[in-house]
DNA sequence: TATGAATGAGAGTTCATTCAT
DNA sequence: AATGAATGAACTCTCATTCAT
């Protein structure tokens, strides 16, 4: 005797599972409707179309993110409270999400290998981040208690995200781009 | 009379444009072929299949990012202009390889309209942890002189990265995470 | 608060509206219950399918149509009088039923083009007996008065459905069938 | 070693044999190609889609018969020799292409009994047309050596084409259409 | 080696029909 | 009697892949 809206959710929930498994395209709809425990006519009762239905599930799941993240901000008293519940606030939803996820990632077109492979190189990546920390911390650069990982994260993703939302989020021509700010409040943090 | 190697490369260079464009999925064997000016069959001459295709792409493409990135990293002295050549090159390859990006965020099922929400969700995430640097700066737990908006994208791009390391990367227990250390990190370049 | 009989016929004027704009199979039963501005599901009640359905409106209209013209008949006194009233329902019935008209001819599964170009074949094909009838008055072979117009449609309305009887309806060997005789009737009106 | 042509024409000749079996919406792809005898795929190198094939054959069809009918008047010398030649054509065109006929007329949506009944309605329709000539014989209005049933065929086939051109192909107003004409042509015929 | 015509598995979607209410 | 949510059979069309040339 569910609602409209109880059975809607019981259809994003199943394709929450069915998406992360498969990826977009190798998630068939009748899948899902075995997932749901409905018919496949059914689930267009309620969506327009798989797109409709994928949409709708990016939208749910990053709104719960988003609210995640803020409730999690206002339990904090001081700033360092607060981030470090950020901080677990962001492990914790990845953990307990990790099918959503990997829906944003479309995994699962790749081989087994090539995924390993991905790996391997981002760790590669990192791996040059932290030489350079290690090579600073050595010519007494930055502070010498520094944890060379964690500054690595913190610098790789730091700079991650500004050159994104420099180019793709709110495009800037590049020589108007400050890549000195970023780089000053990150060597402060590391000093 | 391009070598077995050029016609690869023109291959893959022909493909990075009609993925980036369309998608895995909707990309058309087809439309990589002409794309590349050759018959349909022969692309199977020089990959097994589609999907090797694409992962052949895909390894191309972070491979010149971290040999980029490494190059950059050599080109400066002190760790400030090792950082500020990271930046740089983050946004420059960003801003050149965008096709690349797209690929990596399967943005082509998505519709327009669906493209914007994202966006939108993505900034009101940003906006909370804007809004929390700034009241921190009222209270004074950090510097008055601080740019809010880098500050946050050090925040936000290192809490995120952290996390993913933490939970997909390098598999840790949820309890033994060191959130403190990042957020210490932080801090001190906040303050 | 309308008797069963009245429902039904309810539903059969709404039917005739939906598979007259769409076709039957591009009719729904969906939108039929609409116009009838009843359920889904009471169709059924009143007829056993959507094919039933089809053959009853056929049966309601063409028994219609033989009734009317039996009726324009039996006004008339002497066989002009009564040949006038047949062409007179013949035309009005069509002006009034053109919805019908269309449900015969499955017109609309064509697309506009294609409806043109079939009306100019028809036309073409008319055109050629308005030429024979022309060059036929030219030598004397009927009467010089003739509408050219008129005994084109006579000729191609007479052999037309003479044919269909013959072939169709009421199956005859191709040698046995008697053309001169349609022509001789035919001929006798022209001269 | 069939040409693109060729081909093009086997997979007409083959849907003229599926569609007239099983009307347009009961005759399925596959089993025209099936009946072509090549893969599914193939019919889509050729034709665009069902309803493009359809049309096609359309074309096909009519310009076959128009051609046809034309050629059967020039083989004529007087108009009677025309006629009689229009008259063997359509019966010899309908006969071997009754495949072609079927298709006009969708009737494979209607069950044998239906089929039977309209059949039946047909024939009353006309036998009302019989009866007035008949009556009209005795009453001296039209010459007594008439034969009844072609009579019939001429006036029933002339009154329908009249008006559907008038109605359907050459909209005119009620009022102005004239039935005198039309009537004139045919009593002339018939006294 | 290069090609592209041919293929057919496979998926999304529709909609006539059913049946619990 | 009336309904409309649920169903799933069945359809068209796509496109990665093959292989004869």
């Amino acid at each position: 005797m569910a609602s409209r809206e109880e059975k809607q959710t019981d259809i994003i929930k199943a394709s929450i599972r069915v998406f992360s498994e498969h990826g977009f395209d190798g998630a068939k709809m009748e899948s899902i409707a075995k997932e749901a425990g409905i018919g496949k006519g059914t689930i267009y009762e309620y969506f327009e179309s798989k797109e409709r239905l994928y949409e709708e599930i990016l939208k749910f799941s990053v709104e719960e993110y988003r609210l995640g993240l803020k409730e999690s901000m206002t339990r904090g008293e001081t700033i360092e409270e607060k981030l470090r519940n950020c901080a677990c606030f962001n492990t914790e939803f990845l953990n307990g999400h990790m099918d959503i996820v990997q829906i944003f990632m479309q995994v699962n077109i790749l081989s087994k290998e090539m995924r390993v492979q991905l790996f391997a190189e981002h760790l590669a990546i990192l791996k040059n981040y932290t030489e350079m920390v290690h090579a600073a911390k050595l010519k007494g650069e930055i502070r010498e208690d520094l944890d060379e990982e964690l500054a690595t994260y913190c610098i790789a993703g730091a700079l991650d995200l500004f050159s994104k939302q420099r180019v793709l989020m709110d495009p800037q021509p590049l020589a108007k781009i400050d890549h000195q700010g970023i780089v000053g409040v990150l060597l402060k943090g590391l000093k």
